[in-house]
DNA sequence: GGGGAGTGAGAGAGCGCTCTCTGGAAGAAT
DNA sequence: ATTCTTCCAGAGAGCGCTCTCTCACTCCCC
């Protein structure tokens, strides 16, 4: 394999200076249009590719972004595909930038030490971190250390940090005034554990919508997991063997409901209605199909890295989530 | 923020040369301790981390390595957890190398270009190579430009690269097998795509147990979504309504087979036995829950990893697959 | 026609680091 | 005591690039 020009190489073939030929590289206007051309074709000739190692070194750019799952590692790649597309989405705007994804999974303690070194080192123009634990200290950290910041989901303490969030708590009150209009009366919740923002807010906007329509909560607490599901559900019926809807924190959850209730020899929606959130692939595969709340997961992962990249404002932002209605709650 | 510290600092800050503190920095022995200990202070009382862009520059070393993914991205990540668990493996192994992960969704046929461009630019170390299609130019490209390589799958072109492949074949048979020892007459399969290794190998496997158990093989072929899966088994029921079990190469099209025998009104396992492939989360979840082939995909990602940070051969490697039998094809 | 204004190209410094080469001190051998 | 060897620290070049500064040249206006 032969040795990689350098742009020395290239000015040479052009006849040109160095400097003039990275003006043309780097696309400055400032240069005739036939020198130019000349050193275009000179790039093309030797297959010119410039190291990025060098500019980086002289620019102080990484032309690259870390995405970053402080989760443990094993929980990120789940069943659940909210990662999956915001890894996308991501990915999508990172490329039509022309940088690079460094993607970072540090589930453990050890790992945060880690990715603050190599964010702070200069490695990196930018971090995204899709935490969804919103007391995470990192994002303040690297923030300190004057590294731009996007998280993903709002953090549970207040602060000035731009950040891209679902509207949790506008689609659990519109999956659950779904379930009032479908004319239920006793309808229940599994919400998602209390340390994690989706989890909080879903449960405030189950328990906004119940208060304004004048019924009571049954509340049950899962953590997020297809088994935690099932289990609270056997809890919610051993509470109230009359409730008719449940509305569930997340899809994985509901798949866990559907079971217990099928067990419990409940009719899903003839007896008890169900309203998953996420909107994963298995959703529209269950007996029945199940309603839920899907989030614009790529459109999030798109968000974050067109902030974290300057190309729009950092702010913090509220992406609208939509109900889609299935059999789990309506009969056809 | 304070400018970050450059070695020169350190170096001043303990009173020696900087390419003395260069030596304590990367562990050179022959540094007297006394000194050692002085510049390791000063690196810890600055908070001294070296700059990646010049260290890259002048040892032509990249410290990362790329994880690219030829696979349109909606694929990659959807309800299959192959890709998630080769992400998982190759990024532990990566951290504990002190590397890093750059992550390359490159679905269009331009991503191969810039995967190209990224690659042979002395950016990265080595390139893993995700991809399921056999027949991929992208491998040989980079191999002949010097870059090193390993693929996930073996090509279906045989080649000298180095490889890291599930056995298919063997898992196909074992699965196969196994409807074989539980009396069944009558065992057809539902293929993966022709194009992919994994489809291929997997009938194979299926063909070869057939063959030798002296019944006749009965095939549909999907493309391994779901969808493919309720209509190749729809189709095999009008082929072949006497069919007692059935083969399906990956478990996504076993959901959809097990949907379409629901729909036919056929028990399983009574009537008809199935067998999926991958071990997917949601297999254990199914009524009856699915026997299947579960792969070593975490242990393919980390085997990858270290083939390509050589710190194993490179080399052309087979893992091994597990039969899980659940209640799909035995009554308990 | 002369002097500024404007424009485009080259010279050269320097980003932070590694690594070879050199030099000096200390210990071993003669 | 002198030379040789060993060992460790420093000097300095240079990785490939960007960018400022300088300079040469053209153009235009008075």
């Amino acid at each position: 394999m032969r040795a990689r020009p350098t742009l020395e190489k290239v000015a040479a073939r052009a006849g040109v200076s160095r400097a003039t030929a990275s003006r043309v590289v780097n696309g400055s206007t400032r240069v005739a249009p036939e020198i130019r051309e000349a050193v275009n074709r000179a790039v093309d000739e030797l297959g010119y590719v410039p190291n990025q190692a060098a500019r980086s070194l002289v620019t102080q750019r990484a032309d690259s972004i870390a995405l970053v799952f402080p989760e443990p590692a094993t929980r990120v790649f789940s069943e659940d595909p909210t990662f999956s597309g915001i890894i996308r989405g991501v990915s999508m705007e990172i490329e039509e930038a022309d940088k690079q994804l460094v993607l970072m999974l540090t589930g453990l303690a050890g790992g945060y030490q880690r990715v603050e070194r190599y964010a702070t080192n200069g490695h990196v123009d930018g971090v995204i971190i899709a935490s969804m634990h919103g007391t995470d200290p990192l994002p303040g950290i690297l923030a300190r250390r004057g590294v731009p910041v996007v998280c993903s989901g709002r953090p549970s303490v207040p602060s000035s940090l731009p950040y891209v969030d679902m509207d949790n708590v506008g689609g659990a009150e519109r999956a659950v005034r779904h379930l009032v209009e479908q004319g239920r009366r006793r309808i229940a919740t599994i919400a998602g554990p209390q340390d994690m923002i989706a989890g909080i807010d879903r449960l405030n906007g189950y328990r906004a919508v119940l208060h304004d329509s004048d019924r009571r909560s049954i509340v049950a607490v899962g953590d997020f997991t297809r088994e935690s599901g099932t289990s609270a559900m056997r809890q919610l019926l051993a509470d109230d063997p009359e409730l008719d809807a449940v509305f569930v924190a997340n899809d994985l959850m509901a798949l866990g409901a559907l079971t217990a209730l099928r067990q419990a020899g409940r009719q899903v929606p003839g007896d008890v209605a169900v309203v998953g959130f996420d909107d994963i692939p298995a959703a529209s595969y269950t007996e029945p199909p199940l309603t839920t709340v899907r989030q614009p997961t790529v459109e999030m992962g798109r968000r974050l890295a067109r902030m974290v990249l300057d190309l729009e404002e950092k702010a913090q932002v509220m992406l609208p989530t939509e109900l889609i209605v299935r059999g789990s709650t309506t009969t056809p």
